[in-house]
DNA sequence: CCTATTTAGTTCGCGGCCCGAACTAATATC
DNA sequence: GATATTAGTTCGGGCCGCGAACTAAATAGG
């Protein structure tokens, strides 16, 4: 049970009943489509005659469609209703360090267009660039309407003032991303970073969401991120800060990080150590001097990945020090916050059949095994980061009413 | 912003408004109290027609009652209005190894009366030596009507059956007490773990708790609890088993833990870890043999904080150590969770002067300082561990609405 | 072919709720 | 004692969900 915040609460008036039932059954059809309304009613718990209204109610709004009929043993064949995917559109923005990719999507979450750039070092340079991209996105397609722009980022935003402050691996720091965009396109801009929108992506659209409470998002690539849902919930944190686990130290004094700390979790699970892992065992000991080791270390984890695939006898123990590792920070979490589902994302999920068992023996080995977590990777054809930017701009009409 | 759960919502009916309302007012009496009808409408922004029917109700439901006229330079005296304390009693049972406390409080979180007895090794032995005390609690209160019980436990609680699932250090484990309680007494009974009820009575009743939109409860004694309150809401989990960071691993193949892992948190910084410590330090080399390391384990914490108190360098060292060790983990919470802030509740806040210093230093060194966490002793005369037992009875009552 | 049955969806009056304007009550200032 | 000011109440209007009654449309069976 929540405690209602005295500083920041909102009163019901004599509409927000309706607020609350239209949210439900807009997101009863948004999983049920189609869906008719006695169907509805029944789901919902509501009266037909409510239902009727607020279907009518979304009608006129074109959120929603009336569709084909449906088909019943017996009496009057249902009305289906569904969602009306030219009601909105939405622009979605993963910013990585290599490159940039944007896409419009409609209420589906299903990409009706899709492209890519690469990043520009300078953040200004940037803005310019995605700019007439996005414009021409929107252009394309005219019978939509666009809702809003969401944009997953490698690094961090201020809950308060919606800046960038920092993005190690872009190399920017306190940028204002939102404003230029915003002004721009005339559209509002959420800005979130990647691992939260990668977690708001499996709870939204993922297989494993519906009903679950509790979901951790644990994105593994360079460094190690990590979006909490909480209660349903994005865990954001006082300042937006929340989820840095991979910055949590497992090892004490171990390897130093590029955060300044020591022993972080990723500087032992992250695609970067198991690059360090492979080089350590492939360099030569009496050639491992600082200069060689550097040059060495620059194994791709791509290339990684298919030396380990083709049964690389090294590369495959390199990957399995890395799951082992990512084991020790997952059984961490679920020793922690005990949630029900950990879905993993990155490229070390094209290894699951390997690494899934070596990462739930390390898990088991290394927690308090009393709650019960499934650890699933996910599905990189879903893009979650990507995804999870619809899901941005899609909460404020899909979300739960804010009350009391 | 919430995603609402589609395998368990309430809909909105006509009485659903009211319900909202009627818990901001009731929570702006309770925290604002005495407070005119005039001052309700001003901070709630509702009409103060409405804030007069609502606490008419309320009046009539003896939730609150009017008091004295106040004053106000010009114009017609407002009504005070105050919770009525006789409406509605709880009793919290703070149950610990060594001795169980009960206590009779009303609205305000006031104890009106609190008695203590040793805790018994058998659970059905406790039960029955527990509920005369409960009965003669409330039989000497006759005027107040008792709403409800709360019991705080050094131990976890299974989410769906409500069954004590273990505690260690009672020695207990998969033991039903609710059901018992419930039939001798005939009121509702609501367990918790003793961390999270820490957690529960600093939003409630702490000090730096308003507005306060995460909250962490860190418990030291023998081991380290930790209780979760984020977005305004207590952190259970999946089964609720969350907030177990003592038994995260800080260090690799690290000291057995009676978890039966190795490195726990707890291992190297609860009251426990500090007096071996000090026995190592104190024991000579040539005799620590396994028998009278034992012996010299058994030091008390509490004389330990006393040997530190008189300057003892030994005792010092131990408790610098303990308070290091401390550090790291809330390093660990606030790298990953980034709370607004971070209360410690144990013996060790009586040496806040010489640990908070050296806490905040640690914490400095091992984490990602980005977010601004304030860490603060909890005041032991709060009786943390009872009184939130009184928040988990009240928050049917005074908590947010379960709406969508 | 016709009737009874069943299911979908609509209509409408009722009561609950909040709003806001108008009104009463009480007090201080001049 | 008139005026201004603040507290609190009354009441009509509009929004909302409920639920009973009603219309619409389809099937089953004689």
């Amino acid at each position: 049970m929540r405690k209602i915040d005295l500083t920041n609460f909102q009163v019901a008036t004599s509409e927000t009943a309706r607020d609350i039932n239209r949210r439900i059954v807009l997101n009863l059809i948004r999983t049920h489509q189609p869906i008719s309304r006695a169907d509805l009613a029944r789901y919902s718990g509501l009266q037909r005659s409510t239902v009727s209204v607020i279907a009518e109610q979304l009608i006129n709004e074109r959120w929603i469609t009336e569709g084909a009929n449906g088909h019943s043993l017996r009496g009057r064949r249902p009305r289906f209703l569904h969602l009306n995917k030219e009601r909105a559109g939405i622009i979605g923005i993963n910013i990585r360090p290599a490159q940039t990719t944007l896409a419009f999507a409609d209420l589906d979450a299903r990409f009706l267009a899709q492209e890519s750039f690469a990043t520009t070092q300078d953040p200004k340079h940037f803005v310019v660039e995605l700019i007439p991209r996005i414009q021409n996105l929107i252009r394309a397609r005219p019978e939509i309407t666009c809702e809003g722009i969401g944009v997953s980022l490698p690094g961090r935003v201020d809950l308060g003032t919606k800046r960038l402050v920092f993005a190690p691996n872009l190399g920017w720091s306190d940028v204002d991303l939102k404003t230029p965009i915003e002004k721009a396109t005339g559209l509002p801009v959420e800005l979130e970073n990647a691992a939260n929108s990668c977690a708001l992506a499996e709870i939204w659209f993922g297989r494993h969401a519906e009903g679950v409470r509790n979901l951790l998002a644990v994105t593994v690539s360079e460094g190690i991120g990590c979006g909490l849902i909480l209660n349903h919930q994005l865990l954001q944190g006082s300042t937006g800060m929340a989820g840095e686990f991979g910055h949590v130290a497992l090892v004490e004094n171990g390897l130093e990080c590029r955060c300044g700390n020591r022993g972080c979790w990723e500087v032992y699970a992250s695609n970067s150590a198991a690059a360090r892992y492979y080089t350590e065992s492939t360099s030569r000991p009496w050639k491992s001097t600082k200069g060689s080791r550097r040059a060495a270390r620059n194994v791709r984890f791509e290339d990684l990945l298919r030396l380990n695939q083709q049964g690389d006898a090294k590369a495959r123990q390199a990957v399995n020090r890395m799951a082992q590792q990512i084991g020790r920070g997952i059984a961490l979490l679920i020793t922690g916050l005990a949630p029900d589902v950990i879905v993993v994302i990155g490229e070390i999920t094209r290894a699951w059949p390997q690494v899934g068992p070596i990462i739930a023996e390390s898990v088991k080995r290394n927690s308090f095994t009393r709650a019960e977590t499934r650890i699933v990777p996910s599905d990189p054809s879903s893009q979650p980061r990507l995804r999870g930017t619809i899901a941005l701009v899609l909460q404020k009409h899909f979300g739960a009413p804010s009350v009391a």
